[in-house]
DNA sequence: CCATTAAGATACT
DNA sequence: AGTATCTTAATGG
């Protein structure tokens, strides 16, 4: 852990930042599909995501979702740095894309840490700073992009984080993801196979131009 | 085999 | 763009 953590933030944490983390952080490993943060739970743990991807959803009355981003290596949620403010309730929902090794922070650590630690109060702010600027840019596409677009930005954002080129998600997990209907994500994706795009499979999609 | 489920088709709003 | 409904095709017991 000491090796994987130092590969990942020694660049932007002062060494006895990094012993701290080591002595008082807890790595936890999820699979695939894993919830990891559920709306309405209280937030006691900040986590650094060391491996993997996660996505993280918002939820309306009805139960739909709809993705708002994806944490990759590095990265951490800016929803559980509002524990500083005092335990406040997750407005997101969050999920593991692929298997991901997470460490969490005790959250009060991380009060303490941005007190001691130039290298912490950096990382945070700047984590905040590309939360919301990735928020942003996901209600500009929702806002002034129509759906076809959006969802080729989905696909190329898909491939990305699980580093594959190949989608496993049903057209039902895509529709579920960018808040739309299955018949609609069929059509979209049938003519994308037909612009020679995309390959069409049941139960996952191959992307052609990457 | 059959049950389940993903995805295609069609027609309507 | 989205809903409702039916059909077809894979997949996993």
């Amino acid at each position: 852990m000491t090796q994987e953590l130092l590969e990942i933030f020694e660049v932007q944490f002062e060494k006895p930042l990094i012993e701290e983390i080591i002595e008082v952080g807890k790595i936890i490993e999820v699979s695939a599909g894993d919830t990891i943060m559920e709306i309405g739970n209280y937030v006691r743990a900040m986590p650094l995501l060391l491996e993997g991807a996660v996505k993280v959803l918002r939820e309306d009355e009805e139960g739909d979702e709809l993705l708002l981003y994806y944490l990759e290596q590095g990265e951490t949620c800016s929803m559980s740095m509002a524990c500083c403010m005092g335990a406040t309730k997750s407005e997101i929902r969050a999920i593991a894309e692929t298997d991901a090794k997470i460490l969490m922070v005790p959250v009060h650590k991380m009060q303490e840490w941005m007190a001691k630690y130039k290298g912490w109060r950096n990382y945070i702010f700047e984590s905040y700073h590309s939360r919301l600027n990735e928020l942003l840019h996901t209600v500009d596409t929702i806002a002034f992009k129509n759906l076809d677009q959006r969802l080729m930005e989905y696909l190329k954002k898909k491939c990305q984080v699980t580093n594959d080129s190949n989608i496993r998600s049903t057209h039902q997990e895509i529709a579920y993801d960018l808040h739309t209907s299955r018949v609609v994500i069929s059509r979209l994706l049938k003519k994308l196979e037909k612009m020679k795009i995309l390959k069409l499979h049941r139960s996952h999609i191959h992307l052609l131009d990457v």
